[in-house]
DNA sequence: GCCCATCTTGACGAATCCTTGACGCCGATG
DNA sequence: CATCGGCGTCAAGGATTCGTCAAGATGGGC
């Protein structure tokens, strides 16, 4: 199920919106201010998010940003603001989408699937293998002799960075900032204690990884 | 430079269209009914497409639906009417979006810039080959004979400056300066240590190195 | 309010990496 | 021919980083 994250400070809009999708075969969340939102896309890595711009305590073009900053997902701006400077300065920023109110719920919906088309459509295969385990990027599930294997949020994301860039070097730093934000650079415990645990979950012998390599001093590595 | 096809019946429309898009950098073909757009489309490769509804001899929709049959090209719709119906309808045969008439040139402009930020895939990384090994920048990795050779920190951050100036002398100051900081200009001992190291590593034959090279009293020097 | 899963934090041996110094080779020089 | 400086090699130690564990802290669901 897509998980959709909705960003709004109107209750009677966001009750509105969170009904129709649910209607719709999404999984919502939602946050009512930029801070808030900010933690919520972290945990819940939504597959799209809808942002209405005017929060209360932050600057719409400034949650764009941040989002940005970490990932890729395709944001939608909602606006009551129809001027021409506000749209540039949101799509600029990073959105992917924005509409003015009043609007159509229809021409939410539509706008909507023409997004996700495009985020999970260039996946060719989100499905990777590394002979010892599978990763489903769209589906977030990972299997280990069949069987499938459960993580932790935390985990799920680490593992995510690694295996969207096979054989590619991560940095300590690019993984901190990614799953935990970018002021954790300094907290590389995290990095060691999570991935004892990833090993322990999908290696076959989690003394000797094969996947999920360790660059001294510099990162880690997957490698199918 | 960026192509754009712009597809519309009405001349002066889409002179200010060229003009604009031409001022901002874009390389624009034009294209003023449905079968020649597709062809232009076939021909000209462009990274996106901006397309008019109500062109004289084809439906929109089937514009769009015939170029996605074929292509993944980001499509802009412009059109003259409003309603719901018109935007879902273009939406779901695969349009990526949809304006509506009068629009500023500069949210189609902000909008363009958008629909191609999510295009440009990753490009892969630049790998030099010096027929012993290969070095790819991008994922921090080192081939030779097929086999994955790994470096330890120095050891990589040494072998990158000499590889980033292929046949270039770089002098000890300037690798001892990029590696260990501008304060070890003196101590050229962990020059010959590191160089050992990478040759006993990387060459062939470590006693006769081919590719990296000695230049006495002054550097050393990368051959490809 | 309690329980459970998850996240954080700190400490410890183990593994890895960096530094340092000594030694021999070679060509240049006097 | 003897000397000297620059280079390659090697290995020991010390410093840094990593893996591991377990005990709090946190927060959501009931």
């Amino acid at each position: 199920m897509t998980a959709v994250l909705v960003i709004d400070d109107d209750p009677y809009l966001l009750r509105a919106l969170r009904i129709t999708l649910q209607a719709h075969g999404y999984a919502v969340s939602t946050a009512a201010d930029g801070r808030s939102s900010l933690l919520a896309a972290r945990q819940n890595a939504p597959a799209v998010v809808i942002l209405d711009l005017g929060l209360p305590d932050m600057d719409g073009t400034s949650v764009i940003r941040e989002l940005r900053s970490w990932s890729e997902v395709p944001i939608l701006v909602l606006s009551a603001r129809h001027g021409s400077e506000d749209k540039v300065q949101a799509l600029d920023a990073g959105a992917d989408d924005y509409i003015t109110k009043p609007f159509g719920l229809d021409e939410l919906l539509a706008r909507l699937r023409a997004l996700l088309r495009r985020s999970i459509d260039p996946e060719q295969s989100p499905v990777i293998t590394a002979d010892a385990f599978t990763v489903d990027l769209g589906k977030r599930t990972v299997q280990r002799d069949g069987q499938e294997v459960r993580l932790t949020p935390t985990e799920w994301h680490m593992l995510e960075v690694l295996v969207r860039n096979p054989e590619k070097l991560v940095t300590q730093q690019q993984l901190l900032s990614e799953v935990w934000g970018p002021a954790y650079a300094k907290e590389t415990n995290y990095l060691r204690v999570y991935m004892a645990q990833l090993r322990r979950k999908l290696e076959p012998d989690s003394a000797n990884p094969r996947h999920l390599i360790t660059e001294a001093g510099i990162g880690y590595r997957f490698r199918p």
